[in-house]
Order: C-alpha cells, then structure tokens, then sequence
DNA sequence: TTTTTTAATGCAACTAGGTTGCAAATATAA
DNA sequence: TTATATTTGCAACCTAGTTGCATTAAAAAA
C-alpha cells in the first residue's frame, strides 16, 4: 500500500489516536466520525494504517477489535508486540509497555503471541 | 445451576469432549451435531458446562470461541487459567500446560490474563 | 405407574461487528 | 485543466452468537 492520500476520513481518524493515549475500538471509532464518515471507510483506514505500521490492532476479551499507535513498527515489521490491558469496569484498554516472557513449548515453534491482561486500571481503582 | 439433566444433548457434547484431548470452536461443535441438536441449545448447554466448571472457554485470534475440559475447576472457582496454542496453518488449538507470569503492573489491579500463543504444532511441522 | 413440575429444547427472528461489490467522487499526477 | 487511480458511500451481505416463547421431555412426587 504505502503512502495514503489526504482525504478527510484520513485527517479524522488520525486525529482520533493523536489526542488519545489508549487504544480505541473500532466501533467507538465509528460512534464518534460515524456522522461523518462511512463505517466500511472507517474499517478500510484502520487495516491500511495497520498493514502501513501505523496502528496494531488485537481483540479484547469479547472479540472486538482495538486499535492503538504503534511504536517503532514498519510495513514488513510489527515489532510491536506487547501486552494490553483492559479495565473490567470502565472497559478501556491500553498498550503495556512490559515484557512477557514465555516458557519454552515443546514441539511447537512459537510464532508469536497474544496476551491480554484483565483487571482495574488507575482511574477505576480510586 | 448445578445438576443438568441427562438428555440426548448433553450426551453428545459431553462425548465429543470425551474423544478430544484438545480444544473445540462452538462452530466445529454445530457442524458436528447441528443436524442432532440445535444450535441454540449447543451455546446454551456450553454456558451451563462452563458455568459448571466442566469446560472453559476461551477466544482465538479471531474472536472465536473454544471451549475445553477443565482441570480441577469447580462452579466458583475457575483455577484452570493457562496459555492456550493455536496452530496457524490447520487451525488446532490446545490447552498448554505451562505457566505463564507477569511482571508486576504499576497502579492497575490484576484479576486474570489471557495468553494465546500462535504457531505451529507438532503435526504441522513434520 | 401415572401425574405433576420444572428444566431443556427448537424455532424463528434478531443482534453486533465486520465485509464485499460496485458505481460515484475526489486527491494527486500529468 | 485534464486524466487516472485511489478513496468513498451505499446497500446488501456474512458470521457468530443471542433472545423470547411455545413445546417437549426428564425426573420428582403421588
């Protein structure tokens, strides 16, 4: 794919991750530019900036889809893998900026791995 | 819950967890028996399984559900939380007898984690 | 054994989240 | 300013799973 052009939804959906730290769901994405632009545009954009290293994505304890920046990753390379946390109560989720580590498995060749951490984030808790 | 009846149902799905060490999709259960059973009933009686501590269940990377039989689990008390393996290439997924431990996460509260490792088992690799 | 009770089932309709095909619109290159 | 190729909107569709409700059938009670 590559470079992308200019458009509106292009600028919205940007702007979406530019003012927010933590991962966003595509449905809120499509809660809050869904007046403005269309729902297969939405999905469109975020798998293109995904495949482009601009945004990873990974699935909640429910099966829907979050997307979050990226840090460092390229088209060919997301070396973005890291843990995501989700708040039980508030629901909102965010990148973990640790490292897990896993045991060795044998007969298997791990390729890679999803972990989701459940709990209470900072804001619940107080 | 507790006591469910013995009907022709539960006997089906009961004994496709018999024949399987590993685990099995809703959606592989309802090709199995969808012709005997309901589809509804198929989810409904996975609830009560898991509900009842015989089966967890658990997402793949697609968001899917898989259910598979517990180990020492009781209705309160899910203490069967492990890594689970899918295999990218025939899509087998399988409970992994291994334990996995975070670091510790600042100002958040943990109350479980979800690990869905991915790569190739061991039948697709020879 | 028969009746009663209550849980389990099937069905059809629905929901959420996401995807597809295609014609129309528009950013950018020429 | 025009040409062209990407992007968009729309409507229709898809998959996985859920809900309400009337019917059926285990199992408890008589």
């Amino acid at each position: 794919m590559g470079i992308i052009r200019q458009t509106l939804a292009v600028k919205l959906l940007l702007s979406e991750f530019e003012k927010e730290s933590s991962a966003i769901s595509a449905i809120e994405l499509i809660k809050r530019l869904g007046s403005q632009v269309n729902k297969t545009t939405i999905y469109r954009l975020l798998d293109k900036l995904e495949d482009d290293g601009l945004l990873h994505y990974f699935l909640d304890a429910k099966g829907v889809k979050w997307f979050a920046k990226c840090k460092g990753c390229s088209k060919s390379n997301h070396s973005d893998v890291h843990p995501h946390f989700q708040c039980t109560e508030c629901g909102t989720v965010d990148c973990l900026e640790i490292q897990v580590n896993l045991p060795e498995i044998p007969n298997r060749k791990v390729i890679n791995s999803q972990v989701l951490v459940l709990g209470q984030c900072d804001r619940c808790l107080n």
